[in-house]
DNA sequence: AGAGAGTCTATTTTT
DNA sequence: TAGACTCTCT
C-alpha cells in the first residue's frame, strides 16, 4: 500500500514521531507545531503500515471538540469510517465503560450524571441537613474538596488527618454525599473517572479484556491529565500497551483544577524506554512573536526545554499600548480593530484575549458602539439553562424516579403547594430509611407523616410522574420530551416572569424538543446498551452544547486566555496586561507554582497570534467598584525590548497624574488651550451621535476632552482628538 | 409565593 | 460597582 500521503508535508521531527517503532513515546509539541497532525498521522500509520486493527486503538482527548475534530480528520486521512475507532474524551470513554459494565461497577443500569450545578445543589442540601452553617461550610468549597479528592482517587475512607477538625467535617460531607449518590444512582464528573478506575482495579477480568484489546493508546494534551486519569492510563497500558503521548509542559494552564504537569516527567520515569521527540518548528506565528513568547517562557524553572522557531518572516514588532484607564484601553483596541476592518480585513481574524471574564464587558460596549460584530466565548450553554434543566429533570424522573437531584428540582415546579416544610420531612424520612426521596414520599403518604393537604399534593406529583412514566415509555424521544413539558405545565411556571425572559424560555423548550427529535442514538451508545433516552440525557450532561447558537461568521472573537488555548488568529490583542490582573494577584500570593502557570498562560496567549500581537494595559483600572493603580505586567518586561513597539495615540486621554514610564516614542503635535476649535455652548455635529451642544472642556494639550450634550444620545465626554466634530 | 431590601463577593473551566 | 443570592415581609 502506498503510504506516502502519511509522511508528505511532515517535517523531520514530525515524521520521526509518526513512524516510531513500538514502545512508548513522548511528543513534546510546542504551540503551533502541528501536534494534532502528528497524532492523526500516527493513528493512520498504525493502521495502514503496522496493520493494527482500528479496534486496538484508543485515542483520548479532553474536550468533545478535540475528540470530534480528531475523529473527522482521522476518517478523512484513512478514507474510512472512523466508527470503529475509540476516540473520545476521558469522561466520554469512562462513561461508556461504566454503561457497559454497570453491574461490575456496582451502579444501577439507569444511573444518571450530575453536572456541577446539580452537584452543588445536592451538597448545599446535605450541608444544611447535617445542621452545618453553610456560611462556614459553603457548598462550593465542599464541591471543590470532594472533586479534588476524587481526582486523586480518594474515597472518604482514605482521607487521613481525621483529627483535623475541618478536614474531618469535609470528609463527613463527602461521605454523606456519596450515600446520596449511591441511593439515587447518581454519578458526578469526577466520579465517572474514579469509578472507571475502580472498575479495573476491582475487576481484573474486565481490565484484562481491555488490556488485550486496546494495545495502542494515543493521548492528547497530556500535560492536562490529573492523577486519576494518569493512573487509569497506566493501568490500561499495563506491561504490554504502547503509549503515544502528546503534550506541552509549557502550555499547562489547568493546575488549579487538578492537572499535573508532573505527569509528563512521571511518564518518562514510569514507562520503560520512552522515546522523546520535540516538535519545535512553528507554522503559525512570525519570528518576532515566537522570540517574544520564548523570552517570556524562558523565565520558568524546570521546563522540559523547548524553543520554538520558524523559517517564516520576522513580521512586525509587538505593539504595546499604555492606556490611561480601562475605558481608554477598550477604546484603543476597538479603534485598532476599526482600522483593521477599514483595510478590508475580516473581523473574525481578530481576537481580544483577557485574563478574567469580567473584562469582556467594556470591550463589548465599545464594539457595540462602533457597530462591529463580536462573539463572546464562554457563558451559559444550552443544556445548562434553567428551563432546559427543569424539563430534563422530568425526563430523568421518567427514567429513574430515584434520581433525588431531579426530583428535588421539580417537585414544586411549577408550584403545586409542596413547600420546604413538606420536602424537609421527605428528606428526613429518606435519610432515616436510607431510601430515595421518591420512595420516602410514598412512605410518608402511607404512614401519614405529612399533613393531609401536603400529602394530597405529593400524591398528585407522584401520580403525574408515574403517569408520565407509563404513558411515554414507547414514544419517540421528541414526543417524550414534548409530553413531559406539556404535562408538567412547566410553561405556567415561567409565565410569571417578565415577557421577554419568558419568551426565550419557551423558545428554548421548543428548541429542546427539536433537539430530542433530531437526536440519533450514536452507535457506540447503542453498543453499550443504552436506550435513546439514556443516551440523550448522558449527552446533555457530558456535552452541554455550544455556548451560544449564534452565528459564527465574521465576528471579532472575545475570550479568556484559557479558552483561547488551541486556537489561532491573525491578530491578537492581549488586554489588561497589569500586575495584579495578569499575573493575577491570587496567583502571585499563592505559592506552588501559580506564578509559573500564569506565565505559561501568557505564553499560550502570545502564541495564538499569527501575524500581529498587541498588548495593552491600563495604568488605572476600576475594579470591584474601586479605582486602583497598577504597574505593567512583569511579563511585558520579560519580552526582549527590541521586539516591542510602544504605540502612542496622536492624542491620549486625560491623565490625572504623570506616568513614571519614559515615553518611547516622540510625542505628536498637541493642542494648546487657546487652540480649542470650539467654544462653550457651540452647536457641533458628531458622525454617530448627531447634533449637540458643547458643555465643557477638560484637560489640556493632548488630554483635552470635551463634554457635549447630544440631542438624541444625551450628554457624553469625548476625547477631542477622536470625536471628529464638525462646527455647525 | 413573590416583591423588595439587604448582604456578599468578585480567577481561570471542562467534563 | 454590579450581580447573585438570601432573607424578610406582606
Amino acid at each position: 500500500m502506498d503510504v506516502s500521503h502519511l509522511l508528505q508535508d511532515l517535517n523531520d521531527a514530525q515524521r520521526a514521531a509518526v513512524t516510531l517503532e513500538g514502545g512508548h513515546a513522548l511528543i513534546l509539541a510546542g504551540a503551533g507545531s502541528g501536534k494534532t497532525r502528528v497524532l492523526i498521522h500516527r493513528l493512520a500509520w498504525l493502521i495502514q503500515v503496522n496493520h493494527v486493527s482500528p479496534l486496538g486503538i484508543l485515542a483520548v482527548t479532553f474536550t468533545n471538540k478535540a475528540a470530534g475534530e480528531m475523529r473527522s480528520r482521522a476518517g478523512t486521512l484513512l478514507q474510512m469510517s472512523p466508527r470503529p475507532l475509540w476516540i473520545g474524551t476521558f469522561h466520554g470513554i469512562a462513561h461508556r465503560l461504566l454503561r457497559m459494565h454497570w453491574k461490575e461497577a456496582r451502579l444501577p443500569e439507569s444511573f444518571q450524571i450530575l453536572d456541577s450545578e446539580d452537584q452543588q445543589r445536592l451538597l448545599r442540601r446535605i450541608i444544611r441537613e447535617e445542621g452545618l452553617d453553610d456560611t462556614h461550610w459553603p457548598a462550593k468549597q465542599a464541591q471543590w474538596f470532594i472533586n479534588a479528592r476524587k481526582d486523586e482517587g480518594e474515597r472518604p475512607r482514605h482521607i487521613e488527618h481525621l483529627d483535623h477538625p475541618a478536614t474531618a467535617t469535609w470528609a463527613h460531607i463527602y461521605q454523606r454525599y456519596e450515600d446520596y449518590c449511591n441511593r439515587g444512582g447518581l454519578v458526578d464528573f469526577a466520579e465517572i473517572l474514579l469509578r472507571a478506575h475502580e472498575l479495573w482495579l476491582e475487576q481484573p477480568a474486565v481490565l484484562d479484556h481491555y488490556r488485550r484489546r486496546l494495545q495502542y493508546l494515543l493521548i492528547d494534551e497530556f500535560q492536562d491529565t490529573n492523577a486519576i486519569q494518569y493512573a487509569w492510563l497506566r493501568m490500561l497500558a499495563g506491561d504490554t500497551g504502547s503509549m503515544f503521548v502528546v503534550g506541552d509542559d509549557d502550555q499547562s494552564i489547568y493546575g488549579w483544577r487538578g492537572a499535573r504537569v508532573e505527569n509528563v516527567q512521571s511518564f518518562v520515569r514510569d514507562f520503560p524506554a520512552v522515546a522523546t521527540i520535540r516538535l519545535e518548528q512553528n507554522y503559525r506565528s512570525t519570528g518576532t512573536i515566537l522570540a517574544a513568547a520564548n523570552g517570556v517562557i524562558a523565565n520558568n524553572q524546570g521546563r522540559m526545554g523547548k524553543k520554538l522557531w520558524t523559517d517564516g518572516p520576522d513580521g512586525t514588532p509587538i505593539n504595546l499600548y499604555s492606556a490611561f484607564n480601562e475605558q481608554d484601553e477598550a477604546r484603543f483596541v476597538v479603534e485598532q480593530i476599526r482600522q483593521w476592518l477599514d483595510q478590508g480585513r475580516r473581523a473574525d481574524e481578530v481576537a481580544i484575549l483577557y485574563r478574567t471574564t469580567a473584562q469582556s464587558r467594556l470591550f463589548e460596549e465599545y464594539l457595540l458602539r462602533a457597530g462591529i460584530a463580536y462573539r463572546v466565548y464562554g457563558g451559559q450553554r444550552f443544556f445548562e439553562r434553567v428551563e432546559v434543566k427543569d424539563a430534563l429533570a422530568y425526563l430523568r424522573l421518567v427514567l429513574n424516579p430515584n434520581d433525588d437531584a431531579a426530583l428535588e428540582r421539580v417537585i414544586n415546579k411549577p408550584a403545586r403547594a409542596i413547600g420546604d416544610k413538606t420536602v424537609s420531612i421527605l428528606r428526613l424520612q429518606a435519610r432515616e430509611a436510607n431510601v430515595s426521596l421518591w420512595q420516602a414520599a410514598q412512605a410518608c403518604i402511607r404512614q401519614k407523616l405529612i399533613p393531609p393537604r401536603a400529602s394530597a399534593a405529593v400524591q398528585e406529583f407522584i401520580d403525574l410522574a408515574s403517569g408520565m412514566q407509563e404513558r411515554v415509555q414507547n414514544w419517540t424521544l421528541g414526543n417524550q420530551m414534548q409530553a413531559v413539558i406539556d404535562e408538567s405545565k412547566l410553561a405556567t411556571h415561567y409565565g410569571k416572569e417578565p415577557r421577554e425572559r419568558m419568551e426565550t424560555r419557551i423558545e428554548n423548550l421548543r428548541e429542546l424538543v427539536n433537539a430530542a427529535d433530531a437526536f440519533i442514538l450514536p452507535n457506540e451508545d447503542a453498543d453499550a446498551g443504552l436506550t435513546e433516552l439514556q443516551s440523550f440525557l448522558s449527552h446533555a450532561s457530558l456535552e452541554a452544547g455550544e455556548t451560544q447558537g449564534e452565528s459564527w461568521d465574521d465576528c471579532v472573537q472575545l475570550m479568556t486566555l484559557h479558552s483561547a488555548k488551541g486556537l489561532e488568529f491573525p491578530v491578537v490583542f492581549m488586554a489588561g496586561m497589569e500586575d495584579g490582573l495578569f499575573p493575577h494577584q491570587r496567583s502571585v500570593e499563592e505559592s506552588g507554582g501559580r506564578l509559573e502557570e500564569e506565565r505559561r498562560l501568557c505564553y499560550v496567549g502570545m502564541t495564538r497570534a499569527r501575524k500581529q500581537l498587541c498588548l495593552s494595559y491600563a495604568e488605572t483600572r476600576r475594579m470591584h467598584g474601586a479605582e486602583s493603580m497598577s504597574r505593567p505586567s512583569r511579563f511585558i518586561d520579560e519580552i526582549p525590548a527590541d521586539l516591542l513597539q510602544e504605540i502612542r495615540p496622536r492624542l491620549a486621554a486625560n491623565r490625572p497624574y504623570v506616568s513614571a514610564r519614559p515615553a518611547a516614542a516622540a510625542k505628536p503635535p498637541t493642542f494648546k488651550n487657546q487652540e480649542w476649535p470650539f467654544k462653550l455652548g457651540q452647536r457641533v455635529l458628531h458622525h454617530k451621535f448627531g447634533e449637540g451642544t458643547v458643555l465643557a472642556f477638560e484637560g489640556s494639550g493632548e488630554h483635552t476632552r470635551v463634554q457635549i450634550n447630544f440631542a438624541k444620545a444625551g450628554s457624553k465626554w469625548l476625547v477631542l482628538a477622536y470625536a471628529k466634530l464638525e462646527a455647525r
